[in-house]
DNA sequence: AAGCCGGGGAA
DNA sequence: TTCCCAGGCTT
């Protein structure tokens, strides 16, 4: 580190902040529950995408009452596309928490924040910061960034041991008299001055005083250990339709797509179907198939999420008979026209395939 | 400390 | 195609 804090920095970012800040919506509140539900929207969203997620939660659940008593698969359907559907199912479940243990009243300190399902060091300091002007710094990727430049850190920050010199430098820089201030003005500058790529230094407020620039180290800061590759997975889906109707299941845990539905799924270490293993397991499922029924998918899907990659091919299976319960149940299978499967929560990957053979609309 | 959990935008 | 974006929970 080479630089040392100084008020100046506030100073400068937060009149930089009022100059360049955008207008979004959840700016205009200090209503805890509408900070919470921004904040965990735009945790790995951007706030292109994550804006009209905010929109329609806002209107749907205008309280946190509302959310609470909302059904799991409607919370779940409304977050559709945004991913990390946990943050949607822990939304969920602590709105549930403050309506029965707190009296629908959001707790008001940082340290009470921090024990509600779903909100960590960051959420817990923007919310303790915005809505009741706590002083306490958040730090997000952004606040990551525009400090191992400024300052010349060089500290990985994806290695969980060097949140501790951020947060400290951090906690020097917030000025007491405007935390909330000073906490969206950093991010805000992170996310517009500061960039990852191509930031902006020629017009930059802090140019004479940040290290990475005057050093030529821009490119090199901040320092982020790289993510391992994304492990390949082969997904066979199996779409059994008899009358219209749609076989589909609600997933699991242990494995992505939490809560989400999709169809029977026969996961393979190939791309090829091995229809032999396959019939063998439906039939010892008591689904009585046959290779005939098996129509060859028509199209490859690739789904890549940060730490997989799936190809997935569809296999069409017209039933002319209607599954036994028992058999359904065992499955965990169960028929949906395409109006129940429009309001379902699915997977990307399974709206696309939907849309493209017109069983969903294409909206 | 390391691994898991989605999806999209820009170069 | 390749590269980038990350907070919270679990192990």
């Amino acid at each position: 580190m080479e630089n040392k804090p100084s008020p100046l920095f506030a100073q400068i970012i937060i009149e930089w902040y009022q100059r360049h800040k955008r207008a979004l919506p959840w700016r205009d509140t200090t209503d805890p529950y509408l900070i919470w539900l921004s904040e965990v929207i735009l945790q790995q969203t951007r706030v292109a995408q994550g804006l009209p997620y905010f929109q329609r939660f806002a209107e749907t659940y205008p309280t946190v009452q509302h959310l609470a008593t909302a059904p799991q698969d409607e919370v779940l359907r409304l977050w559709q596309g945004l991913g990390y559907y946990s943050r949607a199912r822990n939304m969920h479940h602590t709105a549930q928490q403050i309506v029965q243990e707190y009296g629908g009243e959001f707790p008001d300190r940082y340290e009470e924040l921090l024990k509600l399902r779903g909100v960590g060091c960051y959420t817990a300091a923007a919310i303790a910061s915005f809505a009741f002007r706590e002083k306490v710094a958040v730090l997000d990727g952004n606040v990551f960034r525009v400090l191992a430049r400024v300052f010349g850190l060089s500290d990985d920050i994806a290695a969980p041991a060097s949140r501790k010199v951020f947060q400290q430098l951090a906690n020097e820089l917030i000025p007491a008299d405007a935390p909330d201030i000073f906490n969206q003005a950093i991010m805000e500058f992170g996310a517009i001055q500061c960039t990852p790529v191509m930031p902006d230094c020629l017009f930059c407020p802090l140019q004479q005083s940040c290290f990475a620039f005057m050093h030529g180290m821009v490119q090199e800061l901040p320092v982020k250990s790289k993510a391992k590759a994304a492990r390949p997975r082969f997904f066979h889906y199996i779409v059994f339709v008899h009358e219209g109707e749609y076989y589909m299941r609600k997933r699991l845990g242990g494995d992505i797509w939490e809560g989400l539905y999709d169809f029977y799924l026969h996961e393979s270490d190939s791309k090829v179907l091995d229809t032999v293993t396959l019939l063998k397991e439906l039939n010892g499922a008591g689904i009585p198939v046959r290779e005939t029924h098996l129509l060859p998918p028509r199209k490859e899907y690739k789904h890549v999420l940060s730490h997989q990659k799936i190809t997935a091919r569809f296999y069409l299976i017209q039933l002319d008979f209607r599954l036994k319960e028992e058999v359904l149940q065992e499955a965990r299978l169960a028929p949906y026209s395409s109006e129940k499967i429009e309001a379902l929560p699915k997977p990307i990957l399974i709206d696309s395939y939907l849309k493209d053979e017109k069983i969903l609309l294409n909206l």
